[in-house]
RNA sequence: GUCCCCAUCGUCUAGAGGCCUAGGACACCAGCCUUUCACGUUGGUAACACGGGUUCGAAUCCCGUUGGGGACGCCA
């Protein structure tokens, strides 16, 4: 068994790429499967090794690791041999339109209210024509005669599924350069890499009848395949994902503070009844389950990831988040703020208030209670224990509990009404600060 | 435009003719707990897109409508 996950490196990896390359690493890790990473680079003019360099990382971030991996534009003789098989074997046929004689084909069959399929002029082409062509210097582009049938297949996710060839046109595959197109080089690796499941999304089905067709006329056996597409996502509308792919890069992501866990947990269950729950994938690798996945879009919900992300949070340790706190950060530290983050990247602002500097806005009204605040400030050493001495003398003299005591102090001490319990934050403060904090809430200077 | 697919609470879904006064999780709201927030806990709001059939009976089957997604490239 063997799947692959195969990006093309023209841009940074999003959520849908995510689900798709979790789903074939969890089955090929459930399954005693190998991972194949492809990179689908024969678009040279899009394709940028920044973009495969950010992929690998990207997938890597994520939790998901490859047995072997190649590139396409290495393999580009394969495909030459295999091009000539086809043509030798009469699969292959030369066209000579150009691409603004096939785009006003398509424009005038759109009108027309036929659907714009390749007429295969060219197959009526003599080799008179095509020899003056070329001696005039111009080099024909290669499509693949599709049959004339019925392609279909059992499919893993959305069931019983067909593809009608004659109503498609048959795939170019070799460019008037010479370079080869996708169609071909995917099932040529395919072929090549002993590829035995292929699981992507929904967008391919019409690829597959193609494909498979293909893979025959190349000597394949279609039942060395097992196909299974996943619904594409749809954004939190239900519109199109393409719209906020950039701020659904899985870089955005991770620079916005989401945690792989929280991603990885929430696209495993998304689309299926299974209740999320934050984890890496190699935890998921038990529970993964094709046949639970819905027939139908499901959308990316932004908050449902963020729950995630604060409940994954919420129980994270030191350990796990180290790398992502301000420098200097403490244990103590961290064990005192995690349980009001939503993201990682939220605890800069408390480290602000135990480490760094806050204006707390001033309290005029309560310049009385912050000066008796002031005085009754207990002398260092602090521990925990310091707060709960601290208010209790402070109860004791100004007569004040509840809201009416503590409130003005958080306020004064960190600058905000809500946070992290003040036991543990203010002996990580130290008097220093809360005393300089408290002189500026009460207006003294 | 043509073809394909999909359609249950805000979100992900359970549901394969009577078990459904439609269940769960997350989100949201409220109470309790907590000297804030969060956590926890208790409760609540909230859905079968619409119209026709079939049937004793339909969220479940059929047809249509509407809505959404996808495919139709010398992109992948």
């Amino acid at each position: 068994m063997k799947l692959r996950f195969a990006p093309s490196p023209t841009g940074l990896l999003h959520v849908g790429n995510a689900r798709v390359a979790l789903a074939n690493w969890l089955l090929a890790r459930q399954k005693g499967g190998r991972v194949l990473l492809r990179l689908d680079d024969t678009d040279t003019a899009r394709s940028k090794a920044e973009y495969a360099d950010a992929l690998a990382e990207d997938l890597t971030w994520l939790g998901l690791d490859w047995d072997e991996s190649f590139r396409q534009s290495d393999r580009l003789a394969l495909y030459a041999a295999a091009a000539e098989r086809l043509k030798a074997s009469g699969h292959l046929y030369p066209c000579l339109e150009n691409e603004d004689e096939l785009k006003a084909k398509r424009d005038r069959q759109l009108r027309a209210g036929r659907p714009p399929i390749y007429d295969r002029a060219a197959l009526s082409m003599t080799a008179d024509q095509l020899a003056r062509a070329r001696a005039n210097g111009k080099e024909p582009y290669w499509r693949f005669k599709l049959s004339h049938r019925s392609i279909a297949w059992r499919d893993g996710v959305l069931g019983e599924r067909q593809v009608k060839l004659p109503s498609l046109s048959d795939p170019v595959l070799i460019r008037a350069d010479g370079s080869p197109l996708y169609t071909f080089t995917s099932v040529v690796d395919d072929l090549d890499s002993g590829v035995t499941h292929i699981l992507r999304g929904e967008d391919h089905v019409t690829n597959t009848g193609v494909q498979l067709d293909l893979w025959e006329a190349l000597g394949g056996d279609p039942r060395a395949l097992t196909f299974a597409h996943l619904p594409l996502l749809t954004d939190a509308e239900g519109g199109p994902l393409s719209k906020r792919l950039g701020a659904l890069a899985l870089r955005q992501l991770r620079r916005d503070g989401i945690e792989p866990a929280a991603l990885a947990g929430y696209v495993a269950a998304l689309g299926t009844a299974t209740d999320p729950h934050p984890a890496m994938p190699r935890d998921l690798v038990p529970g993964f389950r094709l046949d639970a996945i819905s027939r139908s879009a499901a959308r990316f919900d932004p908050r449902q990831l963020l729950a995630l992300n604060r409940r994954w949070l919420h129980g994270a340790d030191f350990a796990a988040v180290q790398d992502r706190l301000p420098e200097g950060a403490t244990e103590p530290f961290w064990l005192a703020v995690r349980g009001n983050l939503d993201l990682v990247t939220e605890a800069k602002a408390w480290w602000e208030v135990v480490a760094g500097t806050v204006v707390p806005p001033p309290q005029e009204e309560e310049r009385d209670f912050l000066r008796a605040a002031l005085e009754t400030l207990p002398p260092e050493p602090w521990d925990e224990a310091t707060w709960g001495a601290w208010t209790g003398a402070l109860r004791n003299r100004t007569g004040r509990k509840g809201k009416a005591l503590f409130l003005p102090l958080r306020l004064a001490l960190t600058g905000d009404e809500h946070g992290p319990e003040l036991k543990a934050l203010l002996p990580q403060m130290g008097r220093e600060r809360a005393l300089l904090r408290l002189r500026v809430a009460a207006g003294a200077r």
